[in-house]
Order: C-alpha cells, then structure tokens, then sequence
DNA sequence: CGGACAGTTGAGGCCTATCAATGGTGGTGG
DNA sequence: CCACCACCATTGATAGGCCTCAACTGTCCG
C-alpha cells in the first residue's frame, strides 16, 4: 500500500486511509480516469477542494451508513460503489453503482436514505454538504447543475423502475450490460468491466444470483457475449438491443 | 360545468376548459385541498402565478406525452394525475400518482421522460419552465426549495425500487395502501380515497389486474381493510405495516 | 494442501401471470 | 323507463418463470 495514514471515521468506524499532504492544496483537482460528464460533475465541486478530504476504503467496507446524519457528500475518484436499501429480514436493493466521477449523497435531506459500501477499493473525495449547499447559494451555475445531475439522477431511476416492474429477466440482463456499456469509455464499449460480484447484479436487478448466471450462461451459448472474469465483451450489440427493449442509441 | 372556454392544446391535442377570469389576476393562488406540504410547493410558484395557465382535463387525457419537449410544468389543483412509461409492446409502468398540490415537469432536461395522464377529471396550473429556471437562479429560496423536491423524490424513487425489486405482491399492496393513507388528509387517515383503477395500481406496483384484487379481497376477508367504490377503509393499521413490512411512523 | 467463497448448473416448487368466465355498474338509446 | 352494451372488478383454473434448495466447480490464499 502506498504512503497513507490510516484513521478510523468515528460515525461509520470504516477504517480510512488519507494520502498525505496529496489533495491538500487548493485548488488540485483529484486524478481521475472518469470520462467527461464525470468531469463536469467534478467542476461543481472546483470551489470546495480545499475543504476536501479524500478518502479509501477497501472492498465491502461502508462509506455511508442508511440513517446516517447527511453531513458528507462524496465523488468516486476511482473505483466503483454501490447504493443499497435492506430490508429486516436481509432481502436487499440496490439502488445504483457508482464509477469515477460519479457524485453521491449531495440529495440527502436530514438523513442518508440508503448506504454506500465499496464494491471494489475506492478513492473518494469527501466535501461537507453545508459546503455545497452553500455554494449553490451563492453561485446560480452550481444550483443549475445540480438541479440537472438531479433531473438526470430522477430520469435513471424512473428507467430503473420499468425495468424492475415490468421487465423479464433476460431483458433485466441485457439493459443492464448496455447500460454498464454505456456508462464506460467511449473506445471499450465493447468490452466492459463489472467489478459488481452476481450478488450485487441481483440485487439490483431485482433477481437472484442464480437467475443472472443463467442467463449470462445463456448469452454466452447464443454468441451475444463473451465472459473472461470481470470483463465481458458484447460481440452482438443489436441482440442485446432487442433483448432489453431498449431504443437503440446511435 | 361551470362557465368556461375550451381550447385544443397544439402539442397534445388534449381538449381543455380556461375558467374565465378566475385565476387571471396576479398573486391569486388557486384553491387547492392540498395539505401543508403541498402549500409550501405552490408557494415556489408564487411569483409566477401571473403567467401561469389553468387547465382542465377529462379522465384518461394526455396532459403531457413522452418525449414532449418539457416547455411547461404543472401544479396539480385538483384531482388525480399519473405518470407513466410505456414500451413497445404495450407494459406499461405507473411512476406516479400526482394529487392536490404536486408539481411535475419541473425536472425534466430537454423532453420530459415520461407521459402524465389524467385519472380523474383534473384542474392544473400550467408555468412555462422556463419561467421556473429564472426564477430559481434569481432567488436562492426557491432553488432550495427546488432542491428539496429533487431530494424527497429521489427518496420516494429508492422506496419504490425496493418496493418493485424486493417486495411480494403482498406486501407491495400493504406498503401502496399505507403510502395513499399517509399522502391523504391528517383527518382521514384511515378512510383513503383510491381514484384510480386496478389496472393503474398494478402498473404501479408491478403486478396484474387479477393479482392485485386478489390481495384486496384477502385483506378484506381478513378484516383489515373495508372496500367501498373507491373508499378503503383501513381497519387495521397494524396489520398493514407488518404486511408491508414498514418501519412504522408514529 | 485445504478451506473459504464466488460462480455455475440441476431439480423441484411456489408465486404470480395468463387465460377464461362471471358479476356489477354506469351510460346510452330505443 | 328499461334493455343493452361497454367496461371494470372479481373469481377460478392452469401454466410458466423465477426462486429455492442443493451439489459441484474453480479460484484465491493461508
């Protein structure tokens, strides 16, 4: 592991490890391997960096636990993270998975309503939500993108609520992998990487573990797609097209 | 009816009613059977009461298409609005019913992303967005408050995900129930009003016609609810969060 | 080498969808 | 005023898709 100094965060008792004296200037916008709305996301937040922090975390550990008090917000720098929901008796939904520039927990009102727990090891930059509320107050530019991140964040999630209400489990599957294809680099789109173990696919997808293998299995058999690990190349994009009912984007 | 002029809408072809002269003069906010919460969201509008449109539209109207570029935003005045999304082959998915005192439209970026429709005859005040998003960059309360929207509907968006990915048919027609009984009027709590039809409640919960009524007559059979036209008299509260499995609210 | 764990595959059962028939109600026109 | 029709709601019978339970494989790591 690199140069760090490790703490554990007293609300969440996630063990954290803080590069030093790396993002502490002002100014320094963290690395990120995001594409470009990550980056526009990134902006908002130009003004707060010098009361930033960044933070790690490593696979499974909580970032944000549900009913925490909503005093953070936070940028994936690198890494993935996903949102969940629990139910008592452990049944499980997961909300979104978070990527490089991806912006989270900036909505909240007194409380978070969901967790956030590391799929991989995650870089994080932390900003106070005071702060940016703040900031939206004085600057009209920050209040309009963030009133856009929340129309764009209100409009996949409505996606998310036809697919979970009236989707069948492969198209389930296959909306999913576009939407993964989508969301990376515009050169890999044909082969992405899912970092999410099929636990996590499932609940997302509202399905179990054993539904997504089969039919992953399945688009394997068929020649839609190709699996090697976390990567999976798309060799048939229209099928999947069809499969998800999705329009297709040209 | 009552004395009014009826005009084509040129977008949507929806016939619609202009009460004469009635909502015209500056500062004149309509009356509304909303509750506090929905008092404090037409207060946003305030300031723009005097552009504003109202219109009237018959059950089963299109009061906005998908894909419609978003110029307007509404503010329910009365009755009741759902908003839907529909796929090639006809599922469809409810989002959500809109009553007195909610306003929708207002998130959307270029084309809203998904069509509203009237479930009962339904008054509505119509504000260009435009209007709206000057209004939010010049006074800093109504982006907040604007903000707080956003935040209480992508909590609602998390609930109803869970509900859809997670929850069995009976208890997404508990947890639907509760949701009505708490959006109704402090005073009726247990006698809700259900306006819309079987078919609109199983596209919002996931689930069929059959399966819905189904669930209906065992709640009625067991005593915990009454069911009268569109009245439901819940009988046991109780009963009802369990079903639903929500954390009760006291 | 072995244990833990994620992923895969198989067999069977349950919940909900589907298909079908009936009942109830409101609107309309003879 | 009543017969008729359309539509919604309800109930029953059956089927199918996904879940559950279980066994097995592969991989990582101590």
């Amino acid at each position: 592991m690199s140069a760090t100094s490790q703490a554990i965060d007293p609300r969440s008792g996630v063990t954290m490890n803080y590069p030093i004296g790396v993002y502490s200037a002002a100014g320094r916008m963290p690395k990120s391997d995001a594409g470009q709305a990550g980056f526009a996301k990134a902006q908002i937040l130009a003004a707060l960096e010098s009361r930033a922090t960044t933070i790690q975390a490593e696979r499974d550990d909580e970032i944000v636990a549900q009913e925490d008090a909503a005093n953070w917000c936070y940028l994936v720098v690198s890494g993935c993270v996903r949102t969940v929901r629990l139910m008592e008796d452990g049944r499980r939904q997961v909300g979104e998975f978070l990527f490089a520039g991806d912006l989270f927990g900036w909505e909240a009102l007194d409380t978070h309503d969901f967790g956030a727990e590391a799929v991989t090891p995650v870089t994080l930059r932390r900003y106070a939500r005071l702060d940016l509320e703040r900031l939206a107050d004085q600057d009209r530019d920050v209040a309009r993108r963030l009133r856009e991140l929340s129309s764009s964040r209100l409009r996949s999630g409505r996606d998310h609520m036809l697919l979970l209400g009236r989707k069948t489990a492969s198209e389930r599957i296959a909306s999913f992998l576009l939407e993964m294809a989508g969301r990376s680099n515009a050169d890999t789109k044909s082969t992405i990487e899912l970092p999410m173990s099929r636990s996590d696919m499932g609940d997302y997808l509202g399905l179990t573990i054993e539904t997504v293998c089969r039919r992953l299995t399945r688009l394997r058999l068929d020649g839609t797609i190709a699996i090697n690990g976390t990567k999976i190349a798309i060799r048939n994009h229209a099928a999947l097209g069809e499969a998800g009912c999705e329009r297709m984007v040209h």
